[in-house]
DNA sequence: CTTGACACAGAACAAGCGTTCGAGTATGAT
DNA sequence: ATCATACTCGAACGCTTGTTCTGTGTCAAG
């Protein structure tokens, strides 16, 4: 038999494939013997063995004392989504929908899947939520009709993040750059040609949420 | 206690609430014994029968005798994603870089994943691949810089696609909605206060690919 | 009041499973 | 020849876990 002392072998490949093989057909992970059994492996401290360098490897993660307690860490076209609700539209003339206190992401009805990838680890896992953009009020945000905005819900903000404010004395929803300056606010559109708007400390102004992501899908072609 | 005969209570709810935080947390589902802990549930057997319940309402899959065999079905945080593969950036002056033959989504260093979810089936499994867009040069297409463009490769197009264009003549890439008119070509902006560019049929207009999908993230306030 | 479905507790069983240990073999370097 | 390293085997240990069985209390219908 052939001995290679550093990196992953034929076995150690074979073992590989076989996770992610079985965790395909059976939607949960092998375990040791099951793995010894595929894999012409009599005993099962071998796979133990070996999977243990794997995980050396950083190509396996293990959790210790449980069963089945193994995963891939590779790249493979499975990983994590984030299933975020689609709560609503945002419009100019509109308030935005907020998430209830209980919303709960497997009643939603509309929802949209995010690759955790994508996502700064501060924004995962917190209750995100997404609006549809209807009309072509927010275009000075660089936003256009039927794309979706990902948000997260915050009632303050820090200077350069992008906020949903909802200005009740104009009653208009809208997105912008959030600048706090000496007399009030300053809303800046995204598109760089465009004017601020000036608002003023005494002006009422209700930060929804901060835009995390903007997604565009370009398929609205059926006409 | 209250009794509910059918549909899922608010016992049901805390179990699946409970799968599925263990199951962000620990990489790996819950056994019913942990799940009885944490839900106020004294004996295993009670953990099974409503285990059961789920799985005949649908929301839950199990894999009898398995340890730890149970996922949720109605949101699985595991799913399809597409590994799509940067290939550079796209800006005004620059030709884009197109995907070569023999490209390989693993091999490439820089990829973007988009659930699958989000995208049309006709594109799926095709060779999407990513740019990066540089500059306010594509602001007129409702593209900022940093945004990432989703495309695919096309020589052609029909009318009201999104398509990445050079003109040779002008030494320029620009991203525009394509429409095919008696004369030439007509390049509309996606922001529809902007003019259109006609192209005559006599210049030279090389289509190099569809936009499928425009995604921007918003975390770039590090200044 | 009786009956039966429903919700729950507790205990015990048997199988599944990861871990550990002792021992053996082959390879390559010293 | 010696020795360390890499690899393999088999068995046993003991905890984990799903399953099952018996029993109790509640509530509504007949």
């Amino acid at each position: 038999m052939v001995r290679k002392s550093k990196g992953i072998g034929e076995r150690h490949q074979k073992i590989l494939d076989f996770i992610a093989s079985y965790q395909r057909e059976h939607k949960h992970p092998p375990s040791i013997r099951e793995i010894g059994e595929h894999c012409d492996i009599s005993s099962t401290s071998v796979v133990n063995y070996y999977l243990d360098q794997l995980e050396k490897e950083g190509l396996l993660e293990r959790s210790r004392k449980i069963s089945r307690g193994m995963r891939l860490t590779n790249n493979s076209p499975l990983g994590d989504l984030l299933r975020v609700p689609v709560l609503g539209v945002i419009q100019a003339g509109e308030p935005i929908p907020i998430p209830a206190s209980d919303f709960n992401p497997f009643t939603a009805e509309d929802t949209v899947d995010i690759a955790a990838s994508l996502m700064s680890s501060k924004e995962k896992g917190k209750d995100l939520f997404a609006l549809h953009v209807q009309g072509d009020s927010m275009i000075d945000a660089m936003i256009n009709d039927g794309d979706i905005v990902i948000l997260k819900p915050a009632q303050e903000a820090r200077n350069g993040e992008m906020v949903a404010v909802w200005l009740s004395d104009k009653n208009e929803t809208t997105l912008k750059y959030f600048y706090k300056e000496k007399e009030g606010y300053r809303l800046q559109p995204a598109n760089p040609t465009m004017k601020p708007i000036m608002v003023k400390k005494s002006e009422p102004l209700e930060i929804k949420g901060k835009v995390v992501m903007v997604i565009r899908k370009m398929e609205r072609l059926v006409a």
